[in-house]
RNA sequence: GCCCUGAUAGUUUCUAAUGGUUAAAACAGGCCCUUGGUAAGGGUCAGUUCCCAGUUCGAUUCUGGGUCAGGGCACCA
């Protein structure tokens, strides 16, 4: 007799063995057809699996996660065999599920074209159509090996003998087909469906290591639905379209050009935004107590030796050599810069902590695939600050950092901020006991926060564990933007001190904090956020005066002036169109306030205002529309 | 940096075309006429086919190299 319990608590009794299939009929005719997979006792297992024992189990369908994922997975390997069953010869290598979708690599010496993903895609509906039963074997590793090498998948062979000694090692049959796989699988090919798409080709190195050799990896989306592929390959379009680089050259904010790849030319309205920018933060830490300073985009090499960045960050570094022999680097940080202003003067443990800001404008030589519009560039300015304080200040400060970026996020749209918190990597500077202490107080600052976070481990800075600061964008896209880091390490290798208060000198610990990251980055993350449509306040240009005619050009520039002195940014489109033209023009610019004026206006004194994305019109006075539009022409938080 | 794809007016071009006189269209732009609520209409003006070699009587077109861009990988703010 055998037991088996179901998520509910009830209990289903059998004979003596049973297949999850078989669980899944005696619930109900509904869900024998639904199912995919089977959990026994919180172990994901194949439907077709024979249970023997009591246990717990849960039937998954299409609409749970866990059965999704398993539909994706089941189309790598269909695409596995596609691709086996088109082009001979070629070896598989790994094909995992990802975020809405899935990829494999493979081995081959063409490359694929977009015409074979087509026919890929092709056999693999067939492959679906066949519903070739699904069976697993489980092998010894010597034979699976030798197997392995035998047909020639020599990347198969690889990864079983990578296999923890522990595991099976598991072979999936899809028909005749099989490859080395963890599983679970759905019982047949025809169980995926019919909603997937083969969407790009691309290399990838083997085990994602650059120095291994070039694969090509096939990407593909699956769903249980047609409607859920419809969803998501509209999402795909939709942030396209907001593709800041698209919507840049759009709105006329910037433009990139081979003499210097990754170098933003800003052009005007991009450069009104960005100032913006700049001045908003500059009223935010000013208001935290910080103090604006400015270094030098050019210093000798013995300061960057001094500091550590020749050696570490050299491979990034732009260097310059004077008409006499002399070695300067441009600088790709700002810290060494600013470690210099603190060192003027004696300072006391009574200044710190000692905050210092920049709008420093940095230069990384980036590898030139990383270059991407204004998400990746090779000069970019920080909103950088470094704080000089005692090791005791240090959890106070943090979270006083972790505020500020919390409101600067807030008031410009994003509330949804996640972190990521590095601990200390292999490759280090610093006592153990030290890093215990700052770690331990970055992480108390974290819980105080109460934000979600996550580990990565090993992956803090050389001199310090960081943060970072992960936004999420009305598109559901992370977006990595500010950064905190806990140094321990420059201040000494620069010559940094304190009098204390026993009139000892100190080493001061230095926080590194940005809270945008780079404006560059910010302002595309912006773009594509609010898909151009930028909130007032924050817009390179708030509002456009369109006189209909003519005859209303001179009212059209008064208009203009006025507001212009009320500290809105305003323009007047006095060009030889109708208004049909321009409205839609300018709309297309996401002038969010337009104002109209014709005989009317001029009779009342008054403006007409139409909002960008609607097309209902309202009316006021000038003066009525400066004292409204002043008032929500700062940020929320001001 | 690596793999793949590509580069023609300001923009787009699977809406061009081509080993051969003035390289095309649409839209955008300038000027003129006209002007009433998300591209009214008309007239008129404007272009070194990314760079460097090679093949050729002749190259935007073919070949090689480079640069840059796009999609990934790797790297990263």
């Amino acid at each position: 007799m055998l037991n088996i319990t179901l998520p509910d608590g009830n209990k289903l009794n059998f004979e003596k063995k049973v297949t999850g299939f078989e669980i899944a009929e005696k619930i109900s005719k509904s869900l024998s057809k639904s199912a995919l997979l089977i959990s026994i006792d919180g172990k994901l297992k194949d439907l077709n699996t024979v249970i023997d024992k009591d246990c717990s189990v849960k039937i998954f369908t299409s609409k749970d996660k866990e059965g999704l994922e398993t539909i994706r997975h089941d189309t790598a390997h269909i695409l596995a065999m596609a691709v086996q069953e088109l082009f001979p010869g070629t070896q598989v290598t790994i094909g995992p599920v990802i975020e809405d979708g899935f990829y494999y690599d493979f081995a081959r010496k063409e490359p694929f074209t977009d015409e074979d993903l087509n026919k890929i895609e092709n056999k693999m509906r067939e492959i679906v159509e066949r519903d070739e039963q699904t069976t697993r074997e489980v092998w010894p590793r010597k034979k699976a090996i030798d197997h392995f090498k035998k047909i020639g998948e020599i990347y198969k062979a690889e990864i079983i003998k990578n296999i923890p000694e522990e595991e099976e090692v598991s072979i999936y049959f899809h028909g005749k087909w099989h490859d080395l796989c963890r599983g679970p699988h759905l019982t047949s090919t025809g169980k995926i469906g019919k909603y997937f798409k083969l969407t790009k080709v691309s290399g990838a190195y083997w085990r994602g290591d650059s120095k291994n050799e070039m694969l090509q990896r096939v990407y593909g989306t699956s769903w249980s639905t047609q409607k859920e592929l419809d969803d998501y390959l509209e999402k795909i379009e939709e942030a396209e379209k907001r593709d800041h680089r698209k919507l840049g050259k759009l709105m006329n904010l910037f433009h990139f050009r081979e003499e210097s790849p990754g170098a933003v030319f800003w052009h005007e309205k991009g450069w009104a935004l960005f100032q913006k920018l700049i001045s908003y933060m500059r009223y935010k830490q000013e208001d935290a107590g910080y103090k604006e300073i400015n270094t030098p985009e050019i210093l000798d090499r013995s300061l960057w030796e001094k500091s550590g960045h020749w050696e570490k960050f050299g491979a990034n570094m732009y260097t310059s050599e004077t008409p006499d022999k002399k070695i300067f680097a441009i600088k790709p940080m700002n810290c060494p810069g600013c470690v210099q202003v603190f060192n003027q003067g004696l300072k006391s443990y009574r200044d710190l902590p000692f905050k210092m800001s920049e709008f420093g404008k940095v230069h990384r030589y980036e590898p030139s695939g990383a270059l991407h519009g204004l998400l990746r560039v090779r000069a970019f300015t920080q909103d950088d600050a470094h704080i000089f304080c005692t090791e005791d200040q240090i959890t106070e400060e943090c979270l006083s950092v972790t505020n500020l970026i919390l409101e600067i996020y807030k008031d410009l749209g994003f509330e949804d901020v996640i972190l990521k918190y590095s601990d200390r990597p292999d490759l280090r500077v610093g006592e153990d006991g030290v890093w215990d202490k700052s770690e331990a107080a970055l992480l108390k600052a974290i819980k105080a926060s109460k934000l979600e976070y996550s580990v990565n481990k090993g992956e803090g800075a050389f001199y310090g564990p960081k943060i970072e600061f992960v936004l999420r964008d009305a598109i559901g896209r992370d977006w990595q933007c500010g950064t905190l880091q806990v140094d321990l390490n420059l201040p000494g290798r620069l010559g940094a001190s304190y009098v204390d208060k026993d009139g000892s000198k100190k080493i001061p610990v230095m926080l590194h904090r940005a809270l945008f990251g780079s404006l560059e980055r910010f302002i595309g993350i912006l773009i594509e956020n609010y898909a151009g449509k930028l909130p007032f306040w924050i817009s390179p240009l708030q509002t456009m005066v369109i006189p209909i005619s003519e005859d209303f050009n001179e009212y059209a520039v008064l208009i203009q002036k006025k507001i212009k002195n009320s500290g809105i940014t305003c323009s007047v489109d006095l060009k030889n169109h109708n208004l049909n033209y321009k409205i839609r023009e300018h709309s297309n610019a996401k002038v969010p306030i337009l104002l109209i004026c014709g005989k009317k206006e001029v009779d009342s004194n008054a403006v007409t205002i139409r909002k960008l994305d609607s097309n209902k019109q309202e009316n006021m006075s000038i003066d009525e529309f400066i004292k409204k539009y002043s008032a929500l022409n700062k940020a929320p938080s001001i």
